[in-house]
DNA sequence: CTTAATTTGCGAATCATTCGCAGAATCATT
DNA sequence: AATGATTCTGCGAATGATTCGCAAATTAAG
């Protein structure tokens, strides 16, 4: 194992993230590719998503059936906004973690190495 | 469907759950009980978490392995601080919320309604 | 063009969780 | 305490998302 090949499917995967724009299944990118006739298999699209995922182009998340979502994303650290009508995800920065972290120290004793944060609600355009 | 029966098993389950105050998992659980010959079925511990996180008495999370897990909660609104050597669980409050919530209606346009955050670290008694 | 390394697609295997259902337990009423 | 209606339990089977194994297809180099 040494470079990584720049294929076709993997292009074709990683186009729907950057086009979407929201959280999406593995089911639901292959669903999407089908309908534009780009056959690629399921497999092929989960094994993608996890090289996507390891490298940081895109984070996951568990919705609420249980299923992995992607979104296309910067490796900078940042959270969520998802708006629950239209799915549109929004950077957030995280400057308010600041605080929490003294506190943390100083009231519990906790020394923090990470945390994740997502928020929900209805963005600018759906309000 | 009018009452819910009090029962052996759920309450064995709650036991276990009171216990240990750390995320536990369905078979987690279930091994537990059995080691103390307590045989509870694993659909019967399903069942009950499930029960416990619909009123509130538990806080359900996904972990790393893509398995449920749950802790006992109190129903008032707060965040966890997990520590990654020994599993305890501190409750921690959420003023910190604020300040992002009116960031992102201002920044963003984006109505916030709902929120989740979760810390990981070293607890007081690890370091 | 050849060849070695990597990737793909397919179906089978996994693994956590859910279901269906018959028998057991619980609760309210006599 | 016995009855009957309602709710639970345990079991094994079904489900559904994800992963694996492997032969055939692609890709990157020389
Ligand atoms: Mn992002
Ligand atoms: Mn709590
Ligand atoms: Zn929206
Ligand atoms: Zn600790």
């Amino acid at each position: 194992m040494r470079t990584q090949y720049s294929t076709r499917p993997r292009e074709q995967v990683s186009a729907i993230l950057k086009r979407e724009q929201r959280y999406l299944s593995a089911a639901e990118i292959h669903g999407l590719l089908r309908k534009s006739r780009q056959n690629v298999s399921l497999s092929t699209v989960y094994r993608t998503l996890d090289l996507l995922a390891g490298k940081g182009e895109a984070s996951a998340r568990v919705d609420a059936g249980g299923e992995t979502t992607y979104v296309v994303c910067d490796q900078t650290h940042h959270h969520h906004a998802v708006c629950r009508k239209c799915g549109k995800v929004q950077d957030v920065s995280c400057e308010a973690i600041e605080s929490v972290a003294s506190a943390l120290r100083t009231h519990h004793g906790f020394k923090l190495a990470d945390h994740e944060m997502q928020f929900f609600g209805t963005c600018g355009a759906c309000k």
